[in-house]
DNA sequence: AGGCGCAAAATAATCGATTAAATTGGACTT
DNA sequence: AAGTCCAATTTAATCGATTATTTTGCGCCT
């Protein structure tokens, strides 16, 4: 029953329904559409996409793995939550992993690697100035962005961690983006990192990544506070 | 088909069959009974661990997510190689990884984190002292007291993290193990880490972890591979 | 009202069988 | 001898059905 084509009508790419699960298990997890917390019945997903459980659940698998899903015994998945302080938690968690990628990112980067932080920065900025507000385009950029910015660090695992908490991250981001982010000058903070990181100065840049960090997940607490204390209800 | 009791005969834990998988896999991974590079054939496997081939290929999934099984699409799982360029990449990784585990858990541990610490080492050196060479008691006591010094450390994440680093190398350490480390002063080591985690003396704990580190790396790839390598910058 | 027990329904976990894809082993060609 | 094509075989991926567990709903008791 496995597709032969890599490219499904959907657009997700696979060359398997397995890999086509967790692509859109994880998309729809990441953009919100299925909010966190939330049930995940295999009978539902098998109607929603259009296949078996057993890709489904080794999707479900690997989501939970990478802390997406959470899997309970018997009891089957559920989208992870978020609360206050989870997302204190994961802010100094990122702040410590990309200290660490930043500033060997720094040290292993040669001039390739800079041009690649400038390129993907400029598309970052042109489309901010060209476009209103943050968009589906503007998700892709801004993780590229991050991602060129710690691509030279030299240990794929540290790198692949570093896009697990971004993950984690993007979840609430997109949340908080539907609350405000007026006040806030994103596309300063990108300039600020991009200087530091082209002056090669690893403190500097360590503590703008920081406080970026620090107001993403600051914004995205204001954002759920209100409805805080989220009972472990479903 | 699920089974009721948590225990299994085998003696390992878990209420599915899928926990069961992962943890017979894991272990069997980790103590080197699978070989690295080895094919996980499911039939194969459904004979071995006398199940179907649904609990297996779900805990293959997580597996592959831990980077301790490769899984390739239409060309199943296989058991992670492992390389001197690997070996070499990990030290580095588990370097960076612990500097900051280590710093947070200094940072933030208290006096019953400091005991659990001296607890854990005791008796790791208890039974070096008791036993001759390292057996599987060994390997869980001194799991136990690399988890103890870094698990004060207020980010769950990264000490998992921390973990899957641990198992990766806990492979080649299996191997290792076969041939020489009878001029390496393992319990001398980890008695210098202890005195300077207790100290409180973030900078001399890292550079000692990052060179125990480094010297199981060291005879890691000795182990695999006549010549040595260059030790990991830090 | 609120708690308890149990049957019914829903859901999770797993199996056995089926389909698709990759691999193997020649026969044939150059 | 090496390369290529194709059929046979093996293996991976997936489905539909089955079994086990959890959850729900409802009387019944206090």
């Amino acid at each position: 029953m496995a597709r032969t084509s890599s490219r499904q009508e959907d657009g997700s790419v696979g060359a398997t329904l397995n890999m086509s699960a967790f692509e859109r298990l994880r998309a729809d997890i990441l953009r919100g559409v299925i909010a966190p917390g939330e049930k995940l019945r295999i009978e539902a997903l098998k109607e929603r996409y259009g296949m078996g459980a057993s890709p489904l659940r080794e999707a479900l698998n690997r989501l939970s793995a990478l802390h997406l899903v959470e899997k309970i015994d018997q009891r089957g998945f559920r989208v992870a939550l978020i609360s206050p302080e989870t997302l204190v938690e994961l802010a100094m968690t990122r702040c410590w992993v990309s200290e660490i990628a930043i500033r060997e990112s720094i040290r292993a980067g040669n001039a390739a690697w800079e041009e690649s932080v400038v390129l993907a920065h400029h598309r970052l900025k042109r489309h901010h100035e060209t476009s209103t507000g943050p968009d589906r385009e503007w998700e892709v950029l801004h993780r590229q962005f991050h991602f060129a910015l710690i691509a030279a660090c030299p240990s794929h695992w540290l790198r692949e961690f570093h896009e697990t908490l971004f993950d984690l991250a993007d979840r609430s981001r997109h949340m908080a983006v539907l609350h405000d982010h007026a006040a806030r000058d994103v596309a300063g903070e990108h300039q600020l990192i991009v200087e530091a990181v082209i002056a090669r100065d690893v403190t500097r840049a360590v503590s703008l990544l920081n406080q970026h960090f620090r107001i993403t997940a600051d914004i995205a607490i204001a954002s759920i506070e209100p409805q805080s204390v989220p009972d472990p209800v479903d």
